[in-house]
DNA sequence: TTGAAAGCGCTAACAG
DNA sequence: CTGTTAGCGCTTTCAA
C-alpha cells in the first residue's frame, strides 16, 4: 500500500529542485545534460511517474487529454465497432477515454456524464438516448464540447454524425415492394429511439411513394430483444394473413427473426449489417451502416472542437447502403394491384389461402 | 469557452466560505439548513460541479473512484462483452472505467497502462499481451492494484482469472478423435497469445492420450484475420491428404473456416461461442466461455483489492464448456488403427484417394 | 455552526 | 541554467 513518489521525492534524491525535476519531465530546455542525467535516473530508481491530474489542476485552461464517449451498449458490436475507432483516434492524440453504457436510460446518462465531468473531461462523444438533455447546456456552457453520434439530441445545437436511416429504410422496403411484397411486416425496436423513429417514417415512405399503405397489422414496436422478435415473428406468421416480407429495423430483430425459423419462407431485410449475415441460409440481405467511420467521423469533430474550432455546429449526414445477399431478394406476388386494404379493424374474418411465393 | 465554476464562485454567490460549500456538496452534517439551502440554489443556480480531480489530490491515500481496463480489441465482441461487464460492476461502485485496447502490442500496452497511471487509477483490468510484464510491478508497488483475465502474465504474482482453455481444447478434439477423426488440423493464431499456447497443448494432449499424434502438415499458427484462416483451410484442403476435421481456436478462426465454405464437408470445432453459431449449416459447435462472467469475476477482484484486501494472489479459473451443434458431430473415417505417421518430412510424394466421410 | 490556514502535486512566472 | 514563490480547486485541521 505504499504511496505513490512524487516531484519532491525525485528532486530530494537527484539533490536538485522540484522545479528542475518538472523541467527534465517536460522535456523543457534548459537543463544541463549532466542535471539531467542524474534527474533521469532518479526518476527510473524511485519509478516516478508524473502525476497528470495534479499537472491539470495547474494548468487549468489546457486540454485534460481526456474524454467521455457513452454508447448505448457497449457489448452490441455496432457500438463496440464506433468505441474501437474513437479510442483509436483518442490513443493518436494521446487522449485517454472514460467509457460508459447508458442503456436506453436517461438518468444512467445523466449520472455518467455527471461522472465524466467532475472528471474534468475535454469533450463527450454521446449516442444519446431519448429525451430532454438541458442538463447538456451547462456543462458545454462551462467548456465541455460535446459531439452525438448515431442519434441527434433535440433542442440541443451541437455537432452531430448521423445516418440517413430514413432513406436506407426507404430505399430497402422500396425494394420489396417492386418486388411485388405488399404485406411487409415492420419490427421494431421502442420507437421513442430517434433511429426506429426514422427506420419506421422510411417505411411509411417507401408505401406512400406509391400510393400504398402498409397493413397496420403488421407493425411491430417495442422488441427489446432477439427473443421478443423472434416471438413477434411467430406470432405475426400466425395470423389469417402473414406478411410475405419482413423488415426487421436494427441488428437484434433481424436475429430474431432469423431465430424464429421463419426467414427464407418470407424475405426479409434487416437494417444494420452483422457478422455471418452473408453465410446464413438464405443470406440476409441488410442495410449497412459503417459504425468505425462514425467513431472516426465523432472523434474528428470533437478534437477539432478542443483545437478551439468555433464554428457553428455541424451536421455529418452519412448514408446507409444496401447490401443485397438473398433474403431480401425473394419475390413476392405478382405486382396486381391490391383488392383494398384490409378491412377497417380487427382480424379478418375469411383466412384466404396462404400466399404463395414465386420461386426465386 | 467559458472557464469552469469553482467552489468559490459558489461561496461567493451564497455568501458563505467555500468550506461551507465543501460541506453542503458532501452532504457533511453541521451545516443549518437555510444555509445549506442557500448554497444549493448558488450550485443549482451557476451550474457547479466538484471538481474529482482536484478533490482527489487533496485527499490522496482515498480511492479515485477509477479504474483502468486494457483489452486486446474492444471490437471483438468477446472482449466488448467482457468490457461491458466490468463496466456494470464499476458504476455500481460508483466508478468510472478509462478504457484502451493493445491490439497485441508490448508497447502499446505500455503506453496505455503509464497514460492510466498518470491518472492515478485505483486498478488495472488486463489483458495481457505477451512478454515481460516487469514493468507492472513498479505501478503495483506505488499501489496500483492489477488484476489478469484471461491471460496470465508471466513473473508477476496478482489476481488472475483465467478459463482452463487447455481442457476445453483437450475434450474438443478428443471427442473428434472418438469420432473416428484423426486427420484434424489446427488453425491457430499468434501461438505466443497464452489462450492460443494452451489450446495447442490441448489438442496435442487429446492426441496423446490415445497414443496418437497430430499431423504436422495439419497445423497452422499465426492466423491474424478471417482471411488468412479462411487462406489457410483453403491451402489444408488441397494437400493431398486433406484434414477430416478442423480445430479453429478462435472465433476468427471459426469464421475464416467458415468463409472458405469447406465447413460442412469437414467436421468443425471451434473455440469461442459467437453470435449466429447455432444458424450456420451445418450449425457450428464450439468450446464456450463465458466473457461477462470473465469481467465480473475480475471486476470483483479487483475492487476487493482497491477495498483492502491484501491476502495472497488468487487465481480463479472458469471451465468452458462444449455446445454441441452439429458441425463438430460430424463422424470421420472408421476409427481403424492408423497405418503409421505420416512421411518424415515434405509433401506426400504419392496423393492418396480422397477420404470419404461416414453420413451423418 | 462556520471559517481561516495549510497543503495535496504540479507548473507559470519571475528571480538569480 | 537553476531555484523561489504562488496558486490551480479542493479538503483537512484547527480555531472561533
Amino acid at each position: 500500500m505504499a504511496t505513490r513518489r512524487t516531484m519532491r521525492d525525485v528532486a530530494q534524491a537527484a539533490g536538485v529542485s522540484v522545479m528542475t525535476v518538472s523541467r527534465v519531465i517536460n522535456r523543457q530546455p534548459g537543463v544541463l545534460p549532466e542535471t539531467a542525467a542524474r534527474v533521469e535516473r532518479a526518476i527510473r530508481q524511485l519509478g516516478y511517474q508524473r502525476n497528470d491530474t495534479a499537472r491539470q489542476l495547474r494548468r487549468s485552461g489546457q486540454p485534460a487529454q481526456i474524454i467521455g464517449l457513452l454508447v448505448d451498449d457497449l457489448a452490441n458490436p455496432f457500438y463496440a465497432a464506433l468505441a474501437r475507432a474513437v479510442e483509436d483516434a483518442a490513443r493518436r492524440q494521446h487522449y485517454v477515454v472514460l467509457i460508459g453504457s447508458s442503456h436506453d436510460s436517461l438518468d444512467r446518462e445523466r449520472e455518467v456524464v455527471a461522472a465524466f465531468c467532475a472528471r474534468q473531461v475535454d469533450g463527450l462523444i454521446l449516442v444519446p438516448v431519448a429525451g430532454s438533455h438541458r442538463f447538456l447546456a451547462s456543462q458545454m456552457a462551462q467548456g465541455t464540447k460535446v459531439v452525438c453520434v448515431d442519434r441527434p439530441t433535440a433542442g440541443l445545437d451541437v455537432d452531430r454524425v448521423l445516418v440517413d436511416n430514413q432513406r436506407g429504410a426507404r430505399d430497402a422496403v422500396s425494394r420489396l415492394l417492386s418486388q411485388g411484397h405488399r404485406r411487409i411486416a415492420f419490427l421494431g425496436d421502442r420507437p421513442d429511439i430517434w433511429t426506429m423513429g426514422e427506420r419506421y417514417l422510411g417505411f411509411q415512405a417507401a408505401f406512400a411513394e406509391r400510393g400504398l399503405e402498409p397493413d397496420p397489422h403488421l407493425i411491430r414496436h417495442g422488441l427489446r430483444s432477439r427473443a421478443e422478435a423472434a416471438a413477434a415473428v411467430a406470432s405475426l406468421m400466425e395470423q389469417p394473413q402473414p406478411p410475405t416480407a419482413l423488415f426487421t429495423s436494427n441488428d437484434l430483430t433481424s436475429m430474431g427473426a432469423i431465430d424464429s425459423g421463419h426467414a427464407g419462407a418470407v424475405a426479409l431485410v434487416g437494417f444494420d449489417d452483422f457478422a455471418l449475415a452473408d453465410k446464413l441460409s438464405p443470406p440476409v440481405s441488410v442495410v449497412a451502416q459503417d459504425p468505425a467511420a462514425m467513431g472516426a467521423a465523432a472523434a474528428e469533430l470533437l478534437f477539432a472542437r478542443i483545437g478551439g474550432d468555433a464554428s457553428p455546429p455541424r451536421e455529418l449526414i452519412l448514408s446507409a447502403r444496401i447490401v443485397a445477399r438473398g433474403s431480401g431478394e425473394i419475390a413476392g406476388p405478382r405486382a396486381a394491384p391490391e383488392p383494398g386494404p384490409a378491412p377497417a379493424a380487427g382480424p379478418a374474418p375469411e383466412p384466404g389461402p396462404a400466399l404463395e411465393l414465386d420461386a426465386p
